[in-house]
DNA sequence: TTTTACGTACAGTTTAAACTGTACGAACGT
DNA sequence: ACGTTCGTACAGTTTAAACTGTACGTAAAA
């Protein structure tokens, strides 16, 4: 367990924040972050100590990130441990794993009203709720507006800034 | 405890999915729906018995939404319990809490990236940390970027949409 | 004024998530 | 071949969040 800098664990702090805002936990954002931080990929026992998590705690961290493309594993010769570095190309990762989130789920979630309001039109009676589903649906429409036109906000950045 | 039709069941779950997208708590996006979808405000203990909560968590629950400007306390004359419903205009007040949560935060983890910035530069020795801090600050400015074209998008489909 | 009904503070309970330690199979080193 | 070291599955524990019931202050009703 060394005790990180006094600076270096602000800036784990700070960082992690941002991490969070993408909806990943506070464990796995300081779990990130770290890997970040560091100069050479870090095995999981060194993660552990770094952290000071237990390994398997560790494991399941890293496990979660790599499903998200945020980490990945990188083999190096002589070394028999596993590896793990974050990706490059932070931003554009992170804006990918968030946009995707929102348009597949806006997607579905338009599918799944209209099918409700299908159900809606057999019955006999036609109900209150309907305009409310209505809106509903307005309301995925204009998320699915939004979130896509930040989609190619974000590729224009990227374009310009490719480095990052 | 009055059961729901499952046809307005589907709609709760399904609508409150979204909402736990804009970092609402599954319990708080439940409330939310229940009461956007009642065709009048609802009073505490209403609103208790269609979730199936105590009375104590739909205050607090309420409480929550009320700060964050998605539900709002209305007066009925005549009726003596407080009566809450939900903010019109959907879209705009949850897209404005929001982008507000990502665009404070990029602003403030500017400020403090760049003070750790400082502080790395007055050390005797710069220290390898300091490219990495950079990059983070550039993927703030590039966050900042990314959201404030959000705002701008949003604002102008509101104004297309000025009725949700 | 007394009584009743409401909202909410608070302490305690339940439930879910995060985390740990042991154990075991697979891959490497000898 | 055997012994070691690694990653991870799993059961159990700790910790934090969600939730509940009681109790009390306040304001309306009688």
């Amino acid at each position: 367990m060394q005790p990180e800098s006094y600076l270096t664990d602000d800036v784990i702090n700070e960082f992690s924040k941002t991490l969070e805002l993408f909806d990943i936990s506070p464990s796995d954002s300081r779990l990130f972050t770290i890997l970040f931080l560091n100069h050479q990929p870090m095995t999981l026992d060194e993660m552990s100590q770094t952290t000071g998590k237990s390994k398997t705690t560790v494991n399941t961290g890293i496990r979660n990130l790599s499903d998200l493309n945020l980490v990945k594993q990188v083999w190096k010769k002589g070394v028999r441990k596993d590896l793990y570095t974050t990706t490059d190309d932070l931003f554009q990762r992170f804006m990918h794993y968030y946009l995707d989130r929102w348009l597949s789920h806006t997607s579905m979630q338009k599918q799944s009203l209209s099918s409700i309001e299908d159900r809606i039109n057999n019955r006999p009676q036609g109900e209150l709720i309907e305009e409310k589903v209505k809106q509903m649906l307005v309301f995925h429409e204009l998320l699915e507006k939004a979130f896509t036109q930040l989609k190619s906000t974000c590729q224009e950045i990227t374009h310009t800034n490719p480095k990052d």
